[in-house]
DNA sequence: AAGTTTATTTTGACGCTGTCAAGTTTGACT
DNA sequence: AGTCAAACTTGACAGCGTCAAAATAAACTT
């Protein structure tokens, strides 16, 4: 199995993208297969991604990926993390201070519309099964609770806008909203109760329900 | 495959729940293949459960579940019927005028005790892979809007308690409910960030950020 | 009671899956 | 030029979902 297995995959790209032909055989493999796999789910659902056909189709052979990825678990892990990545930009950006309750609209229209529009990726991200599997990558581990962190650290800092009723903590509105925002998202991607014209009046009613925070001065 | 496939499965008991053996060969084989597979998700995880293994272990052979359930994910969306129905007895129940909060928060822990307690049912209700596949069953789909319409007329009671702000309408107030209530769940199924402990800071945290909707005479 | 029909179950088979073991090729390093 | 390790291939195995055809058992008809 290779050494990079399992770790930061891209760190050894050393900044070079350009499409040149590196390393042994194939080249970056491990890249590739990531890619292709994303591609197969979001193509044809989760469930129609079979190590075999990633294979072929990245034109190696049947057991080839097990060399980039312990099993077909690690490369679900793999991707997942990746998808952790890509999120945290959605979290990160600017603070906008004009208005705080329009951009609270914005970050929960950023949030919901990276799950329907990279649904490959938050379902991995979310995924029952990688979770509740006992063989979680501890480098996915750490990705999600970097994640959580970052989007944590932005909430406390909203909070500081407004005033919390008693006993309420940044933390529980962490929680309590990313909650909200996961449900929201899952029973989008999954075409549940919800569809994507329910959305905007449901981010408004949200906004409402917490307009009674704002500081009485 | 037998008429009474994917229909309202236990409808023909009579009310006769004693261990008589009737009908066919194996008696109820339905209703046992259910119990049992449920049974082998929540012992061994969703992905452990084979049509074949479930049958050996229910004493008939490999294919014979295919007479009562088109394929695995007809079993599938039977459990998951079953699930709702189960479902829909946590949502009713008596609505206690004492404490309108106390009341919200009881509710709270009711839902997310019934996916923590039953997620071999709660999954199925909402797995991805079941309502994405194109192929889900027209009495899941029934069940599933009928629970939702339950739900629904619920909160438009309580709703009827309080003064909603402009443009907030019961519907919505539904729809972020649930999606807050499923996220919760889901994360702590998966033991995603959350866990028991902080479930009860959290119902507290709602139900403080909706006290300022209390009716001003 | 015998014969017919229909529901239920079994056996056999096919192609697909994940992945292990052993062997082969390739690039990098000395 | 020779060594070594990484990358990849081929062969194999057990398990999977599910179809077709045969067998069995209950229910219905007369």
């Amino acid at each position: 199995m290779s050494k990079r297995q399992q770790t930061t995959s891209a760190a050894n790209n050393h900044g070079n993208e350009s499409p040149i032909k590196r390393g042994y055989h194939h080249g970056d493999l491990q890249q590739v297969l990531m890619a292709e796999a994303a591609k197969m789910i979001r193509e044809e659902g989760e469930a129609a991604l079979s190590m075999r056909k990633l294979a072929i189709r990245t034109g190696v052979s049947r057991t080839a990926p097990y060399h980039h990825f312990k099993d077909k678990q690690g490369l679900l892990c793999a991707i997942a993390e990746e998808g952790f990545k890509r999120f945290d930009q959605i979290v990160e950006g600017p603070l906008e201070e004009d208005d705080l309750f329009e951009h609270l609209r914005q970050k929960m229209r950023d949030y919901v519309n990276f799950a329907i529009d990279h649904p490959e990726y938050y379902n991995l991200m979310f995924s029952s099964t990688i979770w509740t599997s006992g063989d979680v990558s501890q480098s996915l581990k750490d990705k999600a609770y970097e994640s959580f962190h970052l989007y944590s650290n932005r909430v406390s800092k909203l909070c500081q806008q407004v005033q919390l009723p008693d006993g309420v903590t940044p933390l529980r509105i962490t929680q309590l909203s990313w909650s909200s925002f996961h449900g929201l998202s899952r029973l989008m991607i999954d075409g549940i109760y919800l569809d994507k014209t329910a959305l905007e009046a449901i981010f408004e009613t949200a906004s409402k329900l917490l307009e009674p925070l704002i500081k009485q001065p």
